[in-house]
DNA sequence: AGCCTTCGTACTGGT
DNA sequence: TACGAAGGCT
């Protein structure tokens, strides 16, 4: 199914071709260069309402169900690229995508493919400024709208953690916290809160679905929220949720709706399977008649409906709009091997609920995926360092390599093999940069001068000199809350004596602050020429913390205000952790570490899956109902379906559980993943490691073993120098 | 009132 | 394990 190369002179055969509307569909021979290398149903998805109509009029709704590896990302570049060179004006599109790495990814490709059928880089030169994830849209234009909807647009957002925080202090104030019986956690409230947002169902539903042990506190959570939701308006803060829900009323409210959703001709969003009600209602209300509204996706690739997303949402997506959306469907894979794919395929025909296509691909190979049995998490890890090695010995650098696990710490033994053979490696998902006490105290005094009303930030602030805790703090919040002039409020505190010393230090530093006084990022620098002695007297590993407020220190300098700075970082943190180990410099090669969720949208060419066993996957928080059951095998599904061309799925047959909710620490013997039942056996090839010695006299076989394991001593012995 | 120690409990995934 | 709440000492 290969396309002729085209010459460059397609490129103007396309330019006409828009004059030609009762023209039949141009023939092959005179398809511009750029969509020759798509198949058939790419191109479908691509070209899908662009021929007949002009740029102003955009065709109804299109769904792209879009299987794994089947490009799905280069066929919606494609469109993108396609829609401005049939004229569409780059600031009048959105894009939507997962995170902001999809979306320069995205912008990138974009990019290239539109300026090879223009050769003309103004056109697009200041690219799509309409690209990002849901929220870091939705904060921009709220910014935009605030003063319509009577919020203060220097507003800033608090991550999980600080709302978290601020859910505790409003339980405090309500006297929740002193109870007989122990009120629910602040991030379990907040995650109740979040839940009942994301998915629109009531507080009651909730708590029986997914919090049935907190049903008794119904009455105290729903004035708690209400407290919650008072405070953020108080204080001129939104949460995560809050960016999507100001914008849902903005889309619904009739004399903001036109003028918001006539800012953009299209719409395109991605990974559509993982957005929430809330998310699919914007959509709607943005465009209610589905014209110039794309979205792309493969429900067999649902992994979050732990955040809201329901796999409904691409299901139901055609018949929101009449005549119902167009669906293409692309089931040509090309990134895996026919082994890998038929396992995959094997593992994800299982599910309860049929997915709506079955994937292919010619790439033969006569390598099953290996399904590796280990004595415990210790050989596991061996096993994979050996691999790896291996590999790489065989010319795949170790970026091309990755080692998949379903939660962050499944991880850990492998990092401390890792780190012991010298292995350089960095770590996606898991703990976050941001969750660091050093990066959140030097944040929250950003956040405070930003915002002053922001009480968490200055709760927090506050706390760091020695002598004052939570009472002083409250007071002297009190006090700046009366008064609009924050530094003066400041300086006019009476503080407690122990404090007295470090006191004219803070109020000279937030005087700057507030007052923009030095500049950005110069600010930055003298907030942390501050926070040094607090970091000196508080954390005994203060060297390692300074370290990473450096590095912040240079992060913020790339962006161009305080605002961005925040409000980026906040949405969006930096994925990798750093530990003491450092990070691997950009053009090292690295061995990628990643959880299943964040692997989304990637491939490697030799992919190792972690615990391949029932308690790690599913996980045995997620076996409660046939849902979550479902959603865990979509979630091995899309861990197997990043490989190209080696794929290994170990399974310890025991490995040690930490404080389970009742039982404690203990070894436990694991099971295979209920996903991989014996009748799919045959897909996979099964074998253990280390392979197991001949238990008898010396046979020809085990003398060749022997002599093996000789020469495997050298090479290893040379292996310590290398 | 702050700060340190001890004790109990929760625990996955990420914008 | 690791974090938060509660209690006792300064």
């Amino acid at each position: 199914m290969r396309h002729p190369f085209k010459s460059p002179s397609a490129v103007l055969t396309l330019n006409s071709a828009t004059d030609d509307d009762l023209a039949p569909k141009p023939a092959r021979e005179e398809v511009a260069s750029y969509l020759t290398k798509l198949n058939e149903a790419q191109r479908e998805a691509v070209e899908y309402g662009t021929q007949a109509s002009s740029a102003g009029d955009p065709a109804g709704a299109l769904l792209v169900i879009a299987g794994a590896g089947s490009g799905k990302t280069n066929t919606l570049a494609h469109r993108v690229a396609h829609l401005l060179v049939k004229g569409a004006d780059p600031h009048r599109i959105l894009l939507l995508t997962f995170s902001r790495r999809a979306a320069s990814e995205m912008t990138r490709r974009v990019t290239r493919i539109a300026v090879n059928a223009l050769g003309n880089r103004s056109v697009i030169a200041q690219g799509l400024t309409w690209s990002g994830t849901f929220h870091s849209v939705g904060a921009r234009l709220l910014r935009d709208y605030a003063d319509l909807v009577g919020l203060s647009p220097s507003f800033t957002i608090n991550d999980r953690e600080d709302s978290a925080d601020l859910m505790n202090l409003v339980r405090h104030e309500l006297g929740l916290s002193a109870k007989e019986k122990r009120f629910p956690a602040k991030s379990t409230c907040f995650a109740i809160y979040s839940r009942v947002v994301n998915t629109g169902v009531s507080l009651a539903t909730v708590l029986d679905q997914a919090f049935p042990w907190c049903r008794e506190w119904e009455d105290d959570l729903r004035r708690l929220f209400a407290a919650y939701v008072n405070a953020k308006q108080q204080q001129s803060v939104l949460d995560y949720d809050d960016l999507l829900l100001y914008w849902s009323h903005l889309a619904a409210e009739p004399s903001i709706a036109a003028d918001l959703s006539s800012r953009f001709d299209h719409v395109l969003v991605d990974e559509y399977q993982d957005t929430n009600k809330l998310q699919a209602s914007i959509l709607l209300s943005m465009k209610p008649d589905g014209r110039g509204l794309t979205v792309v996706g493969d429900d067999a690739q649902s992994i979050y409906s732990f955040r809201g997303a329901t796999v409904r949402n691409i299901l139901d997506f055609p018949n929101h709009f009449n005549p119902p959306a167009k669906c293409v469907t692309l089931e040509r894979n090309y990134r895996s091997t026919q082994p890998i794919l038929a396992a995959s395929n094997a593992v994800i025909g299982l599910a309860a609920e049929r997915y709506s296509k079955n994937l292919w691909t010619d790439k033969a190979s006569a390598q099953r995926p290996r399904l590796v049995s280990v004595a415990d998490e210790a050989d596991q890890a061996r096993y994979i360092v050996e691999q790896v090695l291996e590999a790489r010995e065989g010319g795949m650098t170790l970026k091309q390599q990755a080692v998949l696990f379903r939660a962050a710490h499944h991880s850990a033994a492998l990092e401390i093999e890792l780190t012991r053979r010298n292995i350089p490696f960095v770590k996606f998902g898991g703990l976050k940069f941001l969750d660091s006490v050093h990066v959140k105290d030097v944040l929250a005094v950003l956040r405070w001068g930003e915002n002053p009303r922001d009480r968490v930030a200055g709760f927090r602030v506050l706390q760091l000199l020695p002598g004052v805790g939570p009472a002083i703090a409250g007071r002297v919040l009190d006090q700046v809350a009366e008064r609009s002039d924050t530094p003066a409020a400041l300086a006019a505190f009476a503080a407690p004596l122990r404090a007295s010393e470090d006191w004219p230090a803070l109020v000279a530093m937030m005087s700057r602050v507030c007052a923009r006084e030095s500049g950005w990022p110069a600010e930055f620098e003298m907030i942390r020429r501050w926070y040094e002695p607090h970091l000196e007297r508080n954390h005994e590993d203060a060297s390692i913390r300074h370290g990473d407020v450096l590095q912040m220190e240079s992060i913020a300098s790339t962006y161009p205000t305080r605002e961005r700075f925040l409000t980026e970082l906040t949405l969006d943190p930096p994925d990798a952790t750093s530990d003491e180990s450092g990070v691997p410099l950009i053009d090292e090669d690295y061995l990628i570490l990643s959880t299943i969720h964040s692997a989304k949208g990637q491939e490697w060419k030799n992919v190792f899956v972690l615990n391949g066993v029932d308690g790690c996957i599913p996980s045995d928080m997620g076996t409660g109902s046939d849902e979550e059951i479902d959603e865990e095998r979509r979630l091995l599904y899309v861990a197997m379906t990043r490989a190209k061309e080696d794929l290994h799925i170990v399974t310890p047959q025991r490995f040690y559980v930490h404080n389970q909710s009742h039982m404690g620490d203990r070894h436990v013997w694991a099971a295979r993943t209920r996903f991989i039942p014996a009748h799919l056996m045959p897909q996979f090839e099964a074998c253990a490691w280390p392979p197991v010695p001949e238990p008898s006299a010396p046979t020809a076989a085990g003398l060749a073993a022997a002599a093996k394991a000789k020469v495997d001593i050298a090479a290893r012995l040379k292996k310590m120098w290398e």
